[in-house]
DNA sequence: AGTTTTAACTAACAATCGTTAGTTTTGTCG
DNA sequence: CGACAAAACTAACGATTGTTAGTTAAAACT
């Protein structure tokens, strides 16, 4: 019996161990792609932050650019599946959009460096995944482009340009990532109603 | 007479064409820059797009350090001196907001490709001219975040954390040069009266 | 304890990088 | 036409790039 666990036990050690030092190194790779941007950190960049040459690298994953694709594709991921969890609510316009306005900021607390390489490298990624980021993102930005229309059309918003809306807000919160020291000190939920006052509101 | 004024319009022809085939290159390199990233773009890759080779770059320019530093610099000393006008006339918050975000429209208008620069390339800048654009960053962000502040302590805008509403509009500012094609269309007095809008009185 | 994986290493590769030196072409002025 | 300067060229440099091959040390399993 102890054994039969112990089996299992070292099993899921075993698998962690493997993801976690894969992880380790996107974890590591992101952070410098964060500071220098992805072409101006080397595999041995990478290695050196991590105490190891740059060929061992190549024992958990098969090249630079996988780092980058792992790395922008998981939080496309988290920002697709967020937004159809908004546009499958029966809600109004301006529900919806504090809703997107939350779960960026969410979303922005654990996945910093990934919306750094999301935003800034996605360009150099290769082949299907480039295709397929480029594809996540015109429809999130449509998702989010239907939603102001019908909060216009229902005289819920106000009837500026609905680009300049999707824009404006779309930026602000894309940027977020940059913001994060100065966020550090403050709540999170503080954050959110500030950050939803001032979008929806305005400031005057 | 005509022999006269012959030489200073050969003198200046003299001067713009020397002038412009560096600007040329400046130029070409900044579209590149915004396209792929400074450490992705090689002399190469510049030389090719002006049909010669890269070592013929070296005629006009000292490397490509002084490309990125003149792109850059020259856009910052812009926002830097729009930024002083605006301080130095007597009227108030609301109108200074208003006033930074028509000059930030009409910057872009004319230097995307060095706001783009400037926005994902300034750490790449070496020596003095690093230090001088962060410190004109600096320094603009702390215009900003006073005119907010009187802002707020006169009652003019809706006491929210004064940081939440420099980075919110800032943000928005910075990367309406990503904006160009769709805005391209639309007129430009009318795309900042819809930006004044959005911006101060929200969408609600 | 012996065997097999796992994950580190050294060494090296072909390609590309920014840049320099020296040469040739182009164009302008007297 | 000849002299001279500007701006292109070819060739090459040393350094760095991502990556592969082959080897060794450590760890895990039977």
């Amino acid at each position: 019996m102890y054994d039969g666990l112990s089996g299992w036990v070292l099993f899921f050690i075993f698998v962690l161990m493997k993801s976690t030092r894969k992880e380790e190194i996107v974890a590591v790779a992101s952070g410098l792609f964060k500071e220098k941007g992805y072409s101006a950190v080397s595999m041995r960049d990478i290695a050196q932050a991590m105490n190891m040459k740059a060929a061992s690298l190549y024992n958990h994953i098969s090249g630079k650019q996988e780092i980058l694709s792992t790395l922008i594709v998981r939080v496309a991921i988290e920002f697709t599946n967020a937004m159809e969890t908004v546009m499958a609510q029966e809600s109004s316009p301006i529900e919806k959009i504090e809703k997107i306005i939350e779960f960026h900021i969410d979303i922005t607390v654990t996945y910093a460096e990934n919306i750094a390489a999301l935003n800034n490298d996605w360009m150099h990624l290769e082949g299907t995944d480039l295709k397929r980021v480029v594809k996540m993102r015109e429809d999130y930005e449509e998702n989010f482009r239907s939603i102001i229309k019908h909060g216009i059309n229902e005289g819920r918003l106000r009837p500026n340009h609905p680009e300049v809306i999707l824009f404006s807000i779309l930026s602000t919160l894309r940027t977020l990532y940059l913001w994060n020291e100065k966020r550090g000190k403050m709540d999170v939920n503080i954050l959110k109603k500030d950050m939803v006052s001032v979008l929806l509101k305005g400031i005057v």
